[in-house]
DNA sequence: GGTGGCAATGTAAGCGCTTGCATAGTGATC
DNA sequence: GATCACTATGCAAGCGCTTACATTGCCACC
């Protein structure tokens, strides 16, 4: 009776299978250099020992890990979520196993979680958005990191990018805002600081501001990620002394908070006041009204960008960018505004 | 001037400084074994040489890599992805890095996941619900591998769990719609095959029927996670000979699904049908009418696996089981049913 | 039957790190 | 000034694996 290791080795192994660790070596990675008869006999005795092999040496000699991390806000965020796990997903297809952290849309978090990563042996970074600190790319670059970005597109970027242009995306919503007549546009962002995102869509508002002659005037609330947040921003708004005919909202969650609000106060959307989000995610249908809002394929972008990042890890090449198409969804939110 | 290799090793820095490799170990792992004007020395030529430790080396020598996985269903789903969330903040906080996996409801995938993880070094596992292939746990007891459960609790676990008790909150809720005076209740649950938190969800409200003497008389829909398959299991009820004057669902997604639903096929809510959900994510005060449901503290949830779990990591120990508390949230969603 | 060539397997080095043990250096004590 | 007790540092083994190279054994061919 064979005594079983709780952490059997390749040596246990190959003494059980009476062959030397070598063999049990390739038997694991390269099954046709071995003979059949060998390869079985050994083959069952991993088996009969439930052998799994050491991370750690296989890492070390390998000098890889099969592992890519990523670095998002947060993953309460629904678009997050969802691209990240259609991320995992094509990334387990592909061989590679998922570490996730979380930077709080802090770069200075960012870029530690980033050390940490690559210390925790990641062959790539996934990471969100285009800006970030300056010693973190020189610390991808000098370590010869591959690293891709999502949810933006950009041509000149340092990195490739996987994702679309949201200044352009937001700037389609908004001239689709003008063209029912709005004159008088409101914003709730979330905070632009560090986040090319969200100022991309405030700046694609102002482009079509600026585009239909109507100037610079675009009362912004910048707002962290919420509901309640949407809601009270939305207040803030209508309080204006000629309050806005539209508001449009940075994401869709600010923007059902703020439909949530409208509610609340007593205001007809869109009659008194239409509201517009971003992002197209589960809730803008569910929202009364629903949300019109741009639609942003997150769960492809997620899909691309493991295959993106896998094909520079393996093929170390720069690929080039993704951009991905986003879509108008029109529902009930937006009206035209009421005469006067 | 200094080359600077682009991994640099231990041995780099100890020839930088002009120590051996030891004393650079020692300056990273047992500062206080080394005397201040080396260790100084030390640490500057860790900088210069932006120097990170081997991951594989480091794993190999000290047996565990400060990385736990987390195997979950879907991070698609909101309740999910927020415990995840907190659960990785957690673990970081506690010096660990997370290793997603996800599962998709399948017990072979959950093993599978498993395995792998394991095989990439995890020194715990983070698992959903009780059960799962006998072989899997047979797995993480012949390795010694802690894990534990959340998103339920149970006393007699096999592991450790952090949750709370499904079938009794489901049950609580119950209660309520029938004291509500509903007599005509069904249920869209989700699948329950391999899912003893719908299993149990069910068994809730099913206890709560028989101890009110009203049976075993229950239309139960099952149906995967989704707005729209939650709205075609609501249309399917409402076209029984008697249609039920409350339909309890088994999450909030579901019930989302089913609010919506009514309104399209002219239902009112509460008035026609009354609705609930479970788990009050956010979804649930946006929904019109707002949704009765049962709260759980999934952030809390997570938060607590991670403490747990990390010490079981490192003390070896098996902590008690936690036990957190569900509340009622009581919206509009559920009323008394019409008349007659 | 001897030789060459090839396929199957074994031998052993070395990946980068930690750590037990040996050694050198320091100051205090008699 | 010799001895002792430490402390700071170095030396080197070894973690489990892969792989270049060496060895063995077999068959074919002349």
């Amino acid at each position: 009776m064979t005594v079983i290791p709780p952490n059997p080795t390749l040596e246990d192994v190959a003494r059980l299978a009476g062959v030397s660790t070598a063999t049990v070596s390739r038997c694991l990675n390269a099954p046709d250099k071995v003979v059949e008869r060998t390869r079985l006999r050994v083959l069952k005795a991993v088996r009969e020992l439930g052998y799994l092999p050491n991370f750690g040496a296989r890492a070390m000699v390998a000098r890889r890990t099969n592992t890519i991390g990523a670095i998002i806000p947060t993953m309460a965020n629904a678009i997050f979520a969802k691209g990240l796990q259609a991320f995992q997903e094509e990334a387990r297809a592909l061989g590679y196993q998922l570490l996730v952290a979380s930077s709080s849309y802090r770069a200075d978090l960012e870029e530690e979680q980033a050390r940490a990563l690559a210390a925790r042996g990641a062959d790539g970074l996934l990471l969100i958005g285009l800006e970030r600190a300056e010693t973190l790319t020189a610390f991808l670059a000098q370590r010869g990191l591959p690293a891709v970005v999502a949810w933006t597109h950009a041509e000149e970027a340092g990195l490739p990018t996987v994702g679309f242009d949201n200044r352009a995306a937001m700037r389609g919503l908004a001239e689709e805002v003008l063209r029912r007549g709005h004159h008088r546009v409101a914003m709730i962002s979330a905070p632009v600081a560090h986040n090319d995102r969200a100022r991309a869509r405030l700046d694609g508002v102002r482009d079509a501001l600026r585009a239909a002659g109507l100037g610079e005037d675009l009362p912004v609330i910048e707002t962290s990620y919420g509901l309640d947040e949407g809601g009270a921003a939305l207040g803030q708004l209508m309080q204006r002394e000629t309050p806005p005919t539209v508001v449009m909202c940075g994401n869709d969650v600010l923007a059902a908070g703020a439909i949530r609000q409208a509610g609340r106060l007593g205001l007809r959307v869109p009659e008194d006041v239409s509201i517009t989000g971003f992002d197209d995610i589960e809730l803008a249908t569910l929202v009364t009204p629903a949300l019109t809002t741009v639609h942003v394929p997150h769960q492809e972008m997620g899909r691309r960008a493991a295959q993106c990042l896998v094909e520079m890890v393996e093929k170390s090449v720069r690929p080039c960018s993704v951009a991905l198409n986003t879509e108008l969804r029109l529902r009930d939110s937006l009206g035209a505004p009421a005469q006067g």
